[in-house]
RNA sequence: GGGCCCGUAGCGCAGUAUGGAUAGCGCGUAGGCCUCCUAAGCCUGAGGUCGUGGGUUCAAAUCCCACCGGGCCCGCCA
């Protein structure tokens, strides 16, 4: 509803300002806190037209119309420079009678996007550098879908590099460890293969070899390749249903070069691109970019940069938008890109970058295995929720206390990988990661849980939530400041997937929280007089399918009681 | 050395795109609030040279320049 406010408002203001003669470029809307909408168009007014703000926007105001009826405009003020703009109460009514079910349901469809997220390599389990990845990119999926586009998520599954010929070499010569995880039980082989290498760099021929006979298409090797990737797939498939995460499609590199795609990008860019050669290495030399990208090996193979152009320029033609979730190791090859793709005559993809997780320790690494696995991450997280849960609420049962424990646990994580800024670096300290008792996530979910068993308890005593009231009634503050951050909600959605920006909506989803428990302390429900207690029980539905909704665009399930 | 990013209260951050109303929030800290729908809540304090120095502007955390501190990257790894 704010959106179509803040459409009144542009338009109420604009008559005014030619009616008072004014030429002007933006009406320079903004939210405060004095009023619903703020205007400093009279800032930008002053020099030109030689008058004080002051006086100009007490100007503007008096040439303001604002319509008798069907208007959602209560007033307009001039305080000093500022023109505030006020919301009336049949805003809020409209409000309230548009929240029936999901934020801002997409009228039109827009266009399709490919969003990749994660794509870690399938040498172990992902890490906590890799659930940062995944979250921001789940997110803005869930985001994007919810602004009315047609998203398809996929993971570029690197199955044919270096760290995959050392896990089948470590695989046969150490057995996997069948009891653990599987992407756990590769990860194993893989630092035990990589230890055993640098021990003994003679081994290293053995590794060339199975490279070369894949290379060859030899298929022994192949589907040797293959089983060790699929093994270490389906564990990291597991961690992303814990972790939540929407519906991906895994693409396997090895696709584009058996279909020979990554031969024709060579051979376009060799015609197309400024080539240098050295040996029988291929370079190109990229516009802007000081080093040259190495396309080719000496060799003659081929390297992971060319087989991602391959597949980028296969995304470029099969959508409306291409968007990567990349760490910030991988800025410079998204800008070469770019431009190679620029050169191939293919749109380029839009880049979200997040900034590193490190360890107090160091960086992260999995091959000498220095990693914090998402796994035991969530399993720690779960069980300190757990202790938690089991303080506050021993009445519960076990299951019930679990699967609480397990929402808040999961909750927590993603809300605390999501609610920095991606510039941030992040240094994870566990400690922290599990005081979750203070922590965004569980604080939201506890708003939900009020509202929920507000709901509950009115039921209990046959007071139903109906159609049937009088938004009017809802006159304190904290009503009327509970209905304004709903109406927003939408507008968060259509901010957020225009910005790339998730962080955002994480802001956002708390402040609708604590506006909520605001009004839960100052506005009693069931004992208020029945017509109140009505309009009441609307405005806590609301919240409560508001609270869940935005909680599920981060992810985040909403447990009734906690 | 070059490119990109970060620097805001003891700690962790928002605000910077589009300069404007007393610079916000969480943790921690000092204190207060459960005969009343869940206290994972609410309220009141203390705590700030917005890294430093210049510049632009009526107005700078926000724009420009230089410097300091930290991170990532810099041709045949992925």
């Amino acid at each position: 509803m704010f959106l179509e406010f803040k459409k009144e408002v542009e338009r109420v203001l604009k008559e005014a300002l030619e009616k008072a003669s004014y030429e002007y470029k933006g009406v320079d809307l903004e939210e405060s806190e004095h009023a619903d909408l703020a205007s400093r168009i009279a800032f930008s007014l002053a020099r030109p037209y030689k008058k004080s703000p002051a006086i100009i926007a007490e100007d503007i105001v008096n040439h303001l119309a604002i319509p008798v009826e069907n208007t959602l405009i209560a007033d307009a003020v001039a305080v000093g420079p500022y023109i505030n703009f006020f919301v009336n109460d049949s805003f809020l009514q409209k409000t309230l009678q548009a929240i029936t079910g999901e934020i801002a349901p997409p009228e039109e469809k827009r266009e399709k996007i490919i969003l990749e997220h994660t794509s870690a390599n399938p040498d172990g389990p992902l890490h906590i550098g890799h659930l940062r990845n995944a979250i921001i990119g789940d997110v803005l999926v869930r985001v994007l879908k919810r602004a009315g586009y047609e998203v398809e998520t996929q993971y570029y599954l690197n199955d044919m590099g270096r760290q995959i010929a050392v896990v089948v070499w470590g695989a046969e010569r150490l057995a996997y460890d069948e009891t653990k995880k599987a992407d756990h039980a590769v990860a194993d082989v893989y630092i035990a293969a990589n230890r055993m290498l640098e021990e003994n760099s003679e081994l290293l021929d053995e590794v060339g070899e199975l490279m070369r006979r894949y290379e060859a298409g030899n298929e022994e090797v192949v589907q040797k390749y293959e089983a060790a990737v699929q093994k270490c797939l389906s564990g990291i498939q597991t961690s992303f249903e814990r972790l939540n995460i929407q519906q991906v499609v895994f693409v396997w590199e090895s696709e584009f070069a058996r279909r020979g795609a990554v031969k024709e990008v060579i051979e376009e860019l060799k015609q197309k691109g400024d080539i240098k050669r050295e040996g029988a290495a291929i370079l190109l030399q990229l516009e802007g970019i000081e080093k040259a990208l190495v396309i080719q090996r000496t060799d003659g193979t081929s390297l992971y940069t060319t087989r991602d152009l391959a597949y980028h320029r296969w995304k470029g033609k099969n959508c409306d938008r291409v968007i990567d979730v990349f760490g910030k190791d991988h800025e410079l090859v998204s800008q070469q890109l770019a431009k190679a793709l620029e050169l191939l005559g293919v749109k380029s993809p839009e880049f979200v970058i997040f900034a590193f997780v490190s360890l107090p320790s160091g960086s992260l690494s999995t091959r000498a295995g220095r990693y914090i696995s998402a796994d035991e991450l969530m399993e720690k997280i779960e069980e300190q929720a757990y202790t938690e849960v089991d303080k506050r609420r021993s009445d519960l049962d076990e299951s019930k206390k679990r699967e609480i424990a397990r929402k808040v646990g999961i909750g927590a994580l993603r809300y605390d990988m999501v609610k920095v800024s991606p510039d941030k670096h992040i240094v994870f300290d566990f400690d922290d990661a599990l005081d979750i008792e203070k922590k965004g996530a569980p604080f939201i979910q506890y708003s939900h849980a009020r509202a929920y068993s507000i709901l509950r308890a009115a039921e209990e005593k046959g007071y139903a939530v109906s159609e049937d009231y009088n938004a009017a009634l809802l006159k304190e503050p904290s009503e009327i400041e509970l209905i304004r951050k709903l109406s927003k909600l939408g507008n968060i959605i259509e901010e957020a997937s225009a910005n790339l920006k998730v962080h955002q909506v994480a802001k956002s989803a708390r402040e609708l929280a604590e506006t909520f428990n605001l009004f839960y302390k100052d506005c009693p429900v069931l004992t208020a007089e029945a017509e109140l207690r009505k309009s009441r029980l609307a405005l806590v539905d609301c919240a409560l399918i508001g609270l869940r909704d935005v909680l599920d665009v981060l992810g985040i399930e909403a447990p009734d009681e906690m």
